[in-house]
Formats: structure tokens, C-alpha cells, sequence
DNA sequence: CGGCCATAGTTTGCGTGCAAAGTATTTTGC
DNA sequence: GCAAAATACTTTGCACGCAAACTATGGCCG
């Protein structure tokens, strides 16, 4: 097994985001239940309170999640009182998803809590941009090639490229 | 709402991180759920494969997972036929993971997937080397922070330097 | 020796994520 | 105008990920 193998776990990509994620999510799940969210509804609000009204659809495109990932979430969230849930009347097929006032009035902790994070990573702004760019980059390149072999092709192996993996 | 508000969900580097896993996850789903794998299992089988047998502990430590996450994960993966699990016969605390021959036969056919999925990051493998590392070091601080706010201070806001986000 | 704490693993409960299947509504094409 | 396809959402089933509580074993210290 040599030092650059590409199955050695240290020379994923794939594993240092995974780490990276999860530990992230880690570090938001305490303060976020103090107020009584979870990340994934973290993340939800955040786009409510940017945009507002929206649909599930808008929401799970935004977010990149299934909406069956969402429904669940967002019933949980109009449970706790953050969130109203409505049908539209001219095309049923709809439910539009709108702030409560206390929803609304969540912003500011919530903020707080947020600035609480960030302060952790202890990275300059340059390179947090820069880091989040090509993460952004990565997701789009992933979701393309994934949208490429949706009729599912065995394994396609495109240029085994050799060397650092992932 | 300015364009450099933190609370913006493209100022949120746990977003991309968030969208960028999620979208890889997706990527690997399909290959390894061909053979018959998961994406965690699949993380775990690249240390059993480095490593040869070893601890649920040091699984959990390295794959920095809780092992009552790795338990019902490991007895699928035991269930599956890939490993055994086996008490420690000195200290009965302990549980040892080893690879059946299966296990290690499904090392080559996983290679493959991993080239597969590898390629379509199209990244070069020195952006990737410097992405990977980052993204360590990011794990590495939120670890250490979590570890120093065990005991669950309020809602610590150490400097809040405003602009980009998290 | 014997109580006490630490360590290793398991169990339980809850909230994601997603595939697959199902429901309801709207749009399309003939 | 109406059957078929498309769209929006929901439901179901399964596998995480983790906190909290539990079990079992080992080490420590008087």
C-alpha cells in the first residue's frame, strides 16, 4: 500500500469534507437547540429569511435537498410556531412556505449564534471566500456529472487519473 | 438586507460545505449501492483495507464518528458477510473488526468506483491537495473548539468580525 | 479486598437525506 | 375537450449521526 494510494483515507477529498462537514454541524447543534433548531432547519430559515415567502420547491432547489427531505422538516418547523404552510389557490399543486412573527423574531439570536460559529473556524475572510467558492464549484461540477449518468451507467471510468484521489 | 450580510445563505462557507458533502454523497451512492455499499460503510471498509483489524474505537477516531453511530453500521456491514466482529479475549470491553475474504475481495471492484467518482470532481490534483488540506485544518479547529465549550457556555461571541460569513 | 471511577460498546429516540411509490393538480398534444 | 405526460408535494422505508442512558469490564486507590 503505498503513501499516495488513492484508497488511503487520508488522500480522500470525499473524507475531508465529510469530516469537515459533520464537524461543523457538531458545532452548531448546541447553541442552535438552545433556540430550538436543528442545522437542516438552520439552514431553511436562513432562506426564508432572505427570500421570504417561497415554495417547497424554491426551498429544496435553493437548499439542493429532496423534498421529501424538506416536508418533514418544514412540518416540524410550523409545529414549533416559526413557520405558516399554505396551498395556493390558483395552482394547488403549490404550499407556500411564510414567517410567523416569532419566526421572523428568531433572526436576531440566531444571528448571534452564527457569529458565534464563524468566530470558531478562525479563518481570515480571504480565505474562507476563496474556500467557499471552490466548494461551490465542487458542487456543481458534482450535481452535472451526476445529472449526466441519471439513465445510470455501470461505473464510468473516465481518465484514471493516478495519484491523489477523490 | 445588504449583499455582505452574514446571515446570507451564499456568505455561508457551512452551506457550501454542506451542499458540496451532500453532492458527493449523492455522487457514490449509486456505484457503491451496486455493490451493495453505503457511503459511510464504504468510509469504513478504506480503513479496514489501510489497516487490517482494529478497534471500534479507534474506527470511531479515526473516521472522528461516534461509535453508537459505527455499531449498527458495522453489524450490517457483518450481516453483509464483509466483516467479522470479534470480543477482545483479554480485555472484554473491546470489540475487533477484521475483513472476511470477501471483504478484501471487494477492495479492486470499490478501487474502480472511486476512480470513477474521482474524476468527475475534475479537479486538478494540486487544487485538490490544497483543498483537502484545508478542509483538515477546518475539522481540526472546530474539533478543538468543541472540545473547549464542553461545558456548554452560553453563547460564546469572541471577536465579531463582520462581513463574510462563518 | 472492595468500592469507585474510567473505558468500550450497545440501545433508544429523534431528525435528517434520499429512493421509490403514491396523490393531486396542471399542462400538453392530438 | 380529453387522455397522457408533467409538476408539486407527500408518504414510506432504510441508513445514518448523535445525545442520553445503559451494560459490562478493567483499572485505581485506600
Amino acid at each position: 500500500m503505498s503513501p499516495d494510494d488513492p484508497l488511503l483515507l487520508d488522500n480522500q477529498l470525499c473524507f475531508a469534507l465529510y469530516a469537515a462537514t459533520n464537524a461543523v454541524t457538531r458545532a452548531y447543534r448546541g447553541p442552535l437547540g438552545q433556540v430550538g433548531l436543528t442545522y437542516p432547519q438552520y439552514l431553511a430559515m436562513l432562506v426564508l429569511w432572505q427570500r421570504g415567502n417561497c415554495t417547497v420547491k424554491q426551498l429544496a432547489d435553493t437548499l439542493q435537498l429532496d423534498s421529501s427531505t424538506l416536508t418533514p422538516l418544514l412540518k416540524r418547523l410550523e409545529t414549533a410556531g416559526w413557520i405558516s404552510r399554505n396551498r395556493d389557490r390558483k395552482d394547488e399543486r403549490m404550499v407556500w412556505i411564510g414567517l410567523t412573527a416569532t419566526g421572523q423574531a428568531l433572526r436576531a439570536p440566531v444571528a448571534a449564534i452564527q457569529q458565534g460559529v464563524a468566530c470558531r473556524t478562525q479563518l481570515a475572510p480571504a480565505d474562507l471566500a476563496t474556500l467557499r467558492s471552490q466548494l461551490r464549484a465542487l458542487a456543481e461540477t458534482m450535481a452535472q456529472a451526476a445529472a449526466l449518468t441519471r439513465p445510470e451507467a455501470p461505473v464510468p471510468v473516465l481518465t484514471p487519473r493516478a495519484g491523489t484521489a477523490d
